[in-house]
DNA sequence: CGGCCGGTTGACTAATTTCAAGCAGGGTGG
DNA sequence: CCACCCTGCTTGAAATTAGTCAACCGGCCG
């Protein structure tokens, strides 16, 4: 990592501090919660490989789920409003994370004021993130949505340097579908049916998406879409 | 105003340092903006009085409604991430708001590290919020959804002071749809059931709620709500 | 070698949207 | 001051989408 995790707007000296304060290199088997629900806020977490999911349970029993962290995106700001968690998160993978303590973060940041706002911009991504997800859910149709989600994982591969076309799918369609506010069946569906139009090629959790144009148009979008969990990412905190 | 918009943790020294950063009574009438989505990002604003809608323009022409505010409620903080807002927000009656410019906000916040951490829990709360609207868009049925917005309403004017069981509704009943991602017809064929049933009467736009305890069984929620919409409150800014 | 879980597929059902019509209040212009 | 119109809202019937139920497939693990 290193190299690319450079804070953007920070010193040498700073970045040192920070340093200090991050605790690197966790490793989580599959199944294995980085927080949970209620505990008590600690810490903010970043992904540094793999890939975990966060999710609610409701009242009811059943679960929401609220979004999948990929390298260099940040999880965990939900616990800053009650000092504690309001979602669980959990690796769907091998996955490692880096760990900021909130408390001694905050020191630093007093002192670093570029690093608060670097902070207070995570969270605004957050929220613009989970607004593009409240469109979706709000108003495409299943088809748009499972094609958005195919396009934004391929994104966001693409800008941390890996295959644009080419993927593992960790979480499963449960998952997928629990996230897109749709049955298992549906995303399997329209799964199948970009296969047989030769939009993409599925074996087992690999995707290959053969034609890019077809899928955006099925997502209705006239580019990249620049939004959807276009998850807060820090390239200082990992 | 005044006395009720004591910040919590602050010293009477310090609330003047922030009095002075706060632009207040800027009024509003219906139809007018707050911002508009695009813009540049200066401040952050709070309702004094009113109802303010925020909405996102997609690239196909149509509105996504992204939330209400009420007095008390802090907006604009998804352009922080960009330097850009994400939203437009617009009053839906006559409106009054305080704006917060950021660039002085945040040079107070260094000096006042209890001001940024209470700014860093507003834009948690934003997060928090924007999760249970995606729970609910997710997972909710169109009843489900709009008994929920009935007592969220409900709850948010209890907070401040004012009728739980008897209130305005003063966005259309297009953005109630658009925001409950329904549309127009089965929102008001969800309001007729609630009516039918004897659960609420409506006048033009105003509500009263007969029976909440069926509206909580409608929304199937154990408790009151204890988060759709909890937008971001601060008392420190208003 | 089973059994099990995750995934796929098909037929049917239920929910919401769409289309269409009609109603009512508020504002405007004659 | 009244008639008219426009917009927002309501209601009904038809169409469509996604959900439900059920069967089946195939890898993976004990």
């Amino acid at each position: 990592m290193g190299k690319i995790c450079l804070p953007i707007a920070l010193e040498q000296n700073d970045i040192a501090k920070l340093d200090e304060v991050v605790k690197r290199n966790r490793v989580l088997h599959k199944g294995e919660h980085v927080f949970h629900m209620g505990d008590p806020f600690t810490s903010v977490f970043a992904v540094r490989s793999g890939c975990v999911k966060t999710y609610q349970v409701m009242d009811n029993g059943d679960e929401q789920v609220n979004g999948f962290y990929f390298p260099g995106e940040v999880m965990g700001l939900d616990g800053l409003s009650n000092q504690t968690y309001a979602s669980s998160a959990v690796a769907l993978e091998v996955t490692s994370v880096c760990e900021i303590p909130f408390a001694k973060f905050r020191q630093l940041t007093q002192q670093l004021p570029e690093l608060q706002m670097h902070f207070m911009q995570l969270m605004s991504q957050e929220i613009t993130a989970e607004q593009q997800l409240i469109t979706l859910l709000s108003k495409k149709t299943a088809e748009q949505r499972v094609a958005t989600l195919l396009l934004t994982i391929s994104e966001r591969n693409a800008n941390r340097n890996m295959s644009a076309s080419r993927f593992r799918l960790s979480m499963s369609r449960i998952d997928i579908g629990n996230y897109l506010g749709l049955t298992v069946e549906t995303v399997s569906r329209m799964l199948s049916r970009f296969v047989k139009s030769k939009v993409i090629t599925i074996e087992r959790k690999e995707i290959q998406i053969l034609d890019q144009e077809a899928l955006l148009q099925a997502a209705s979008l006239d580019h990249l879409p620049n939004g959807l969990s276009h998850r807060a990412i820090s390239r200082c905190m990992c």
